[in-house]
DNA sequence: ACAGTTTCCCGTAAATGC
DNA sequence: TGCATTTACGGGAAACTG
């Protein structure tokens, strides 16, 4: 019997960030004899860790120790959901710390213990269990990097507590790591990724890299970037999160295209076909092109600036585009965006996405809202194009949410099932 | 000796939100003969408050005791400094709360006291101080509230400790607030009201009511509309700050004009005039208004909607004056602001204050930020217009500064400085 | 000096209390 | 139930600490 997760932060289990509550439940899988007294659960954080296996300790400040008690949607099974935990760095131990910091913060693995004691008969028997590794950290800017360790911890390997793991993390595949990415995407922002735009990720990934290996993710810079590839498209998941949901649901955002198959794409289009593609040079971005047409027939492509949070919290970006218009010197301005990419008409594709009302030259309204707008200039130079070889569908993916929400068996023959 | 405060939020002193840090600063005023042991002080909050004065109880979380010291500038004073002292509710008294809550959290006076004791030649002397009234706050949305009393109770009372000030608030006189109101805006946002500003202000008020009394200023609602005058007025205070200050401290904003003095100002003006005034129907909003001659030469009225935070941090306001554009059907697009009020070519005036490049047709940059822009069609009936009258000069204000930053004699012939 | 990490705390949203 | 007040915590920035 699976139940949603109750992580630390939205959907994002195994990560818990120090001074903020988090949840966690264990379940009592088997059935016990009458047990007369109430069943005591005690919560442990790190116990009996090897010293020097991690550089920050922490412990749980808040009550630890809850009783069992039969769930109420459940077949009878014993349960117990201990709430409003807080987790608090121990300081100065032994004066110094213990790793020697070879790992950051977001690669050191945790886990939290539960236990439980009862008498049968005069037997008695203690139940142990614990959870799978867990990132502990700070403050919220460090949740990309821990979401980044927890999902290639459980990608990679099925052991339910290799703390050591991030000391030679193993490598994944292309197949392995789009089934990741296009998950992360359907759970987070309600539509994962399409063939095409796994097909452009990979290959923006595997045109530099042979090899997916954790560090060149997660660690390293793009080349001649200051960010690496996770932050770039993590920045992106939360842009579609808060800014561009429905437009994202609606397929309209074709994301991942480079500006060289962009060009491509849209070269043998009509004029006015426009395109959604994810800033490449900046992080969170989002901007869009649209082939035109020169006097002399030229084929002509303009970008406006990537939008980023700050403007998309001024003006949706579905209004952004019915609105957006471009002034150049004398000529009456028009919305130069008519057909999404192939061929929709734009009011088609995007009309039931129109939050307030279209500016009309002249209106009653006190205050009529315009337009925010923004255009660039292009080079004409197109560029090579190669047809997109898909390598893989990418599907529905709850495979890497069962491993979050984890069942496991403990010592005995007594099993505790646990949820964080 | 004065020194600049250190109050928990930026120069707003006697103000303290629980949970947050705050510092307090004691000095001796007197030499003592030679002490050889270490002079103790231990700081108390609501010390010996009668019960049921207050409805909440607090007490400091951290330690609040510390030894005194030499000061290192002055002339040899004992002084103390508590640093990160941290307020925190006392729960559930008694079961109930103390007061029967007629006033509201920010009315609730509380006071900090100091402690010594020494003994000179066998007498064993105490000292004992205390602050002026604090309030105590949960959320930084009490503090335009908090603020309020701060100033109410430092403006028309001399009394060092009179907690039952808000029981019966005594009435301020135009001349008094004007005061405070431009002090406000000097010590927040550098430039201070002028004459005509406050007119303008005082006609708002008076206008509506005859006696300023604390409730009409800062507890109702100002009629027809959903927050009072000082909510309102510190919306305009949070907004220069964040997103005015240099537009204000070029005195580029008139700010407190009425839609009716407005047109009468601008009536008689060149085409293009344009004046910038905060919204009187939305709290922190900005807009501007200018004047057009239609066809037939009549006088036509113009004006953006309000300019809010969000909008603003997406587009620094001299860049959206600089680029603002109407389009109506079918005519080129051209930037209607052409002179600030009274007639300051609009380049002239805000020429140094442009953030960005200006929009031009065409150019070589590879992304052209071009604008964001509102406007409305206002109504064209001019209304009448009285002179102004200054009710008096504000200059600057360094009075109510000073009785922040106070004094106290103690009971017996010792006295301590205190600095909160 | 610096980078990785934590702390601080505003401001919004949600929860709580009355 | 609605309003007043507190709590929660993301997010940006400052402070810390090796």
């Amino acid at each position: 019997e699976k139940q949603p997760c109750m992580p630390t932060h939205p959907q994002k289990p195994l990560i818990i960030k120090t001074g903020v509550q988090f949840t966690t439940k264990v379940r009592l899988l088997v059935k016990l004899p009458e047990v007369d007294y109430q069943l005591k659960v005690k919560t442990t954080f790190d116990k009996d860790l090897p010293p020097g296996r991690v550089s920050r300790q922490f412990f749980i400040l808040t009550n630890n120790t809850k009783v069992m008690d039969i769930e109420d949607y459940s077949n009878g099974c014993l349960s117990v959901e201990f709430r409003h935990l807080q987790l608090k760095e121990k300081k100065y131990i032994n004066g110094t710390k213990g790793n020697e910091g070879l790992l950051s913060v977001t690669e050191e693995l945790h886990y939290l213990s539960f236990e439980a004691c009862f008498t049968v008969q005069g037997l008695t028997i203690d139940l142990e269990t614990c959870s799978l590794p867990l990132v502990v950290i700070s403050n919220v800017s460090q949740l990309p990097g821990g979401w980044a360790s927890v999902m290639w911890y459980n990608l990679l390997t099925d052991e339910p507590r290799n703390l050591a793991f991030f000391g030679n993390p193993p490598r994944a595949t292309w197949s392995q790591l789009s089934e990741v990415l296009s998950w992360q995407f359907s759970t987070f922002a309600g539509q994962g990724l399409n063939r095409e735009q796994l097909t452009m990720l990979g290959e923006k990934l595997l045109g530099m890299f042979c090899i997916l290996c954790y560090s060149i993710l997660f660690k390293e810079n793009i080349p001649g970037k200051p960010f690496g590839f996770w932050m770039w498209l993590d920045s992106i998941l939360e842009l579609i999160k808060k800014h561009l949901l429905p437009v994202w649901n609606e397929n309209f955002i074709m994301g991942f295209v480079s500006k060289e198959m962009e060009r491509c794409l849209l070269k043998d289009r009509r004029p006015g076909t426009f395109l959604l593609r994810f800033s490449e040079s900046h992080l969170g971005g989002i901007t869009f092109t649209w082939v035109e047409h020169n006097d002399n027939g030229e084929v002509k492509f303009n970008s406006v600036e990537p939008y980023t949070k700050n403007r998309l919290s001024a003006l949706p970006f579905a209004d952004i585009i019915r609105d957006y218009k471009v002034i150049s010197d004398g000529v009456v301005p028009e919305n130069p965006l008519k057909f999404l990419y192939p061929d929709i008409p734009k009011d088609e594709a995007f009309g039931r996405l129109y939050n307030s009302q279209p500016s009309k030259g002249e209106s009653a309204k006190p205050f009529l809202h315009l337009e925010l707008m923004s255009y660039s200039h292009a080079s004409t130079t197109p560029l090579s194009c190669q047809s997109p070889e898909p390598p893989m569908t990418p599907g529905e993916f709850n495979m890497l949410n069962e491993h979050l929400c984890f069942d496991i068996d403990t010592v005995s023959l007594h099993s505790l099932y646990i949820l964080i």
